[in-house]
DNA sequence: CGCCAGGTGGGAT
DNA sequence: ATCCCACATGGC
């Protein structure tokens, strides 16, 4: 929090916040399963956006898991072809990951970006999440235990904890670190670190997951809309805020 | 064509 | 602790 900001200030901006991209997007029903969701082997019919139906399966919990790793710094887009062509291939489990080749995942995966890589991050999420239950609703990982995995950090591991297992963990991405400091409720989108802007969130809130979802998935949203890196402000719901039409302004008060 | 997309790990300073 | 870079495809 800024120097002379008060906690109170920075809640009521918080909660403001929330409300006006609630009002202006409606309920986002995040996490967004893959497209075909709801064929043989996985719960969920829905499809992203608003059709969410929370995991019930292994199968669709481990595709949130998947679908996180998939999904870091490349479109969702992109992400989700990716996670479609597992599904095809049949790989839906820890069990499945580990009997494919890192070669054959690769190539599964190409359309994501990055593929060697997230081939190899595929491998390490379905060893650690090898044991048998360890994808059952109660057994939800810690949060250290998550980031000890190789290729999880701590917005894939909070997405993880969010979606999948419904524990609240504020999820901080480059899209909130934009949205913040362009409202001017932090400095700028370096000065925080991953944690400080997590705890803006987890001071200004109560702690329940519905919430911790929705003001993630409306975020990402309001960002894809109108917080674009190049600002599209016509429109944009957010009343305070340094920039109109892509012009750079004062802070508001 | 250049920029951007729901980051992370590793190495240098 | 803090920068800097590799990793890579697809949409606009």
């Amino acid at each position: 929090m800024g120097p002379g900001v008060e906690a109170s200030t920075q809640k009521r901006r918080i909660e403001a916040l929330y409300a006006q991209l609630l009002s202006a997007y409606g309920p986002q029903g995040w996490w967004p399963l893959s497209s075909r969701a709801g064929k043989r082997g996985f719960d969920g019919r829905g499809y992203h956006p608003r059709a969410y139906v929370h995991p019930r399966t292994a199968g669709g919990r481990f595709e949130i898991v998947m679908g996180a790793v998939l999904t870091q710094s490349s479109s969702w887009t992109n992400a989700e072809s990716a996670l479609d062509r597992l599904r095809n291939a049949g790989i839906r489990l820890p069990s499945d990951v580990r009997s494919c080749t890192r070669g054959r995942l690769a190539r599964l995966i190409r359309s994501s970006g990055y593929f060697n890589q997230k081939a190899r991050k595929l491998k390490e999420v379905a060893a650690l999440f090898r044991a048998a239950g360890s994808l059952a609703r109660e057994a939800a990982p810690s949060r250290v235990e998550l980031l000890s995995c190789w290729g999880i950090g701590p917005e894939t591991a909070d997405s993880i904890l969010l979606y999948a297992f419904h524990v609240p963990s504020f999820v901080v991405d480059a899209y909130t670190r934009r949205l913040l400091s362009r409202t001017g409720i932090i400095e700028d989108d370096r000065q925080d670190g991953y944690d400080d802007v997590q705890r803006i969130f987890h001071d200004a809130l109560p702690s329940a997951h519905e919430l911790f979802n929705e003001y993630h998935a409306l975020i990402v949203e309001h960002a894809k809309q109108h917080c674009r890196a190049r600002p599209v402000c016509t429109g944009c719901p957010v009343r305070v805020c340094r920039y109109r039409d892509g012009l750079p302004r004062a802070a508001s008060p």
